[in-house]
RNA sequence: GGCGGCGUAGCUCAGUUGGUUAGAGCAUGCGGCUCAUAUCCGCAGUGUCGCAGGUUCGACUCCUGCCGCCGCCA
């Protein structure tokens, strides 16, 4: 089986700025990406990600700045793109929805589905929400048919349009589901997704009048309709990839191979409707449905009325890179709710960062400059050497392997709790040896040559299993470090040879004094 | 109303198929070191493991009921 593996985001609705939850999707997959990009091998991984510019809402949230909509989201998709850049996502793909060679192939896509004959024309009657874009019964609206997730009354509309059929597909996918061959995890979203895939499903109205709304794609055999928004959206997972390698070469290839990252807001967009419309254009379906929760803010949902929301950028530049990166995935476990704060972020800094990977780096090349000169004059003993020098190795021998492995079953927390174990031996080790102490009897210079040696080689190994969840800081300490790509990546003890020469330290993750209140 | 989850040290949480004195990190207190970003190392804790029953030689871990919080579906 191919290992080729297409990892995406959700496809992002830029009807308003980019928050920390948006950035923490799109860190946690690129994270997986990196990780991923590490294990298979870079050719063997793509990463996906980008707008969805269509529909009402971005149509009227354009008309609010006085803008045409494609001026609109041109603005608004380079603003989500800009984000994602400075927060050092390693996207392959960049997709808006208003690609023309997306519009085209989400036209082909509706051909090819229309005379497979699973699209059908009836006219409809219903109780329509406008800022849900969707139909409701009235036993889903609260008294007085008011939509419930807006409060406010629906419009009753009464039009002919195209639907999709997708009950007809319903057994099938939930068996997939069930057996894991579509394999939604954490397990509860699973459970979940089979709920509701056990009632019979209403079919998927696909299209959208033009006289109501004319921001979409037309419906390529009706020129009075455009495609309804959701429907255009998901093939934002697959057109870009499929223009470049053709469709059926990446049928073939990555997509059954995809990890689709997703908010548990979207869990039945992408478990109950994703499927049948990609069975119903003769398509095989992704692998992975990583459903993640809500990131918090103080304990309250993080939204823009309760004025809780920072561009995500600003913790890059207050706090530095990586930093948000690193707290977010160390604090969060991938699937549940996450608490974000402030205050806790800088008690992770003070105490992980600064305290233990900052100082560690900082005391280590410190030694190295005083007492060697900053050149090694051992080889690290990673074989043999006394019971400290064995205890140190163990805790580095396959670190990367357990780490890279965590990573791929999402526990990005448990990943990062491994790496500071090593951290920690490694000042642990510091204090059992006390290279400090032996380097004031000049005969013991050669051991505390060795000591140095395997600290280098630890921190080699530490910054590069760390550079998924942490790729600046990894590169600053492999730079520190003076050891290029090839070297970064060997196993513990085959790394840096003698002779070699590490740069005097700098202060990675400066301490940040907590503010004196008065 | 149906289905499911959660409730463990001050805080955030781990606790595998039930088994000896219930763990980690942070925060707190004491001791040590001094290479380092006043950093690091060691020691000390404290917990009726939501409540009440039940099964068992033995339950945080299984069963029942209740309380509280939450999610999905209707």
């Amino acid at each position: 089986m191919s290992d080729r593996i297409h990892i995406t985001t959700a496809i992002f609705y830029c009807n308003g700025a980019p928050h920390v939850g948006s950035a923490y999707e799109a860190l946690a997959a690129d994270v997986f990406a990196r990780a991923m990009r590490r294990r298979h091998g870079a050719d063997h991984v793509s990463f996906l990600s980008g707008t969805d510019e269509h529909g009402d809402k971005i149509r009227r949230a354009a008309l609010a700045e006085a803008l045409a909509p494609k001026a609109y989201t041109d603005k608004m998709s380079a603003l989500f793109r800009d984000v994602f850049a400075g927060l050092n996502t390693t996207f392959d793909y960049w997709v808006r929805t208003t690609d023309a060679g997306h519009e085209k192939f989400v036209q082909e896509m509706l051909t090819r589905t229309n005379q497979r004959g699973d699209i059908y024309f009836r006219d409809y009657e219903g109780l329509y929400c406008v800022d849900c874009e969707r139909f409701y019964t009235e036993k889903e609206l609260l008294p007085g048919n008011v939509c419930p997730a807006h409060n406010r009354p629906v419009e009753l509309i009464s039009e002919g349009n195209y639907f999709l059929r997708i009950d007809k597909y319903r057994d099938e996918v939930r068996k997939k589901i069930e057996s894991d061959e579509l394999r939604i995890r954490p397990v509860r979203y699973k459970n979940e997704a089979l709920n509701m895939l056990a009632e019979p499903l209403a079919d998927l109205c696909i299209s959208r009048p033009k006289t109501r709304l004319d921001w979409g794609i037309e419906i390529p055999f009706d020129n009075r309709y455009v495609a309804y928004v959701w429907y255009d959206a998901f093939w934002a997972y697959v057109s870009a990839p499929a223009a470049r390698l053709g469709l059926d070469e990446f049928m073939a290839g990555a997509w059954p191979h995809t990890e689709h990252f997703i908010g548990k807001d979207i869990l039945k967009t992408h478990a109950v409707y994703w499927p049948p419309i990609l069975l119903a254009a003769g398509l095989p379906l992704p692998r992975h449905l990583n459903v993640h929760g809500w990131l918090n803010f103080g304990g309250s949902r993080m939204s823009k009325s309760s004025g809780n929301v920072r561009d995500p950028l600003y913790y890059e530049t207050v706090f530095g890179p990586d930093v948000l990166r690193y707290f977010v995935m160390r604090e969060v476990v991938y699937g549940l709710d996450g608490d974000f704060s402030e205050e806790r972020l800088i008690e992770r800094y003070n105490a992980d960062l600064a305290n233990d990977l900052g100082n560690l780096t900082s005391r280590v090349l410190a030694m190295t400059q005083r007492y060697l000169g900053g050149a090694l004059t051992a080889c690290a003993t990673a074989a043999g050497g006394d019971d400290q020098d064995r205890t140190l190795a163990q805790a580095l021998h396959g670190l990367a392997g357990r780490v890279s492995d965590l990573a791929a079953e999402l526990a990005f927390n448990r990943a990062l709790e491994a790496i500071w174990q090593s951290l920690d031996a490694a000042n642990k080790y510091v204090a059992a040896t006390a290279p400090f102490t032996l380097a004031k009897d000049p005969a013991k210079l050669p051991r505390v040559g060795a000591i140095l040696a395997n600290l280098i080689e630890a921190l080699r190994v530490i910054a590069d299993t760390l550079e998924p969840f942490m790729p600046v800081t990894s590169g600053k300490i492999l730079a520190l470090l003076n050891v290029d790509a090839a070297t970064a990546h060997q196993p513990f003890g085959e790394g840096i040879k003698p002779g070699h020469k590490v740069n005097p330290p700098v202060a990675l993750f400066p301490r940040i004094e907590k503010p004196q209140s008065a």
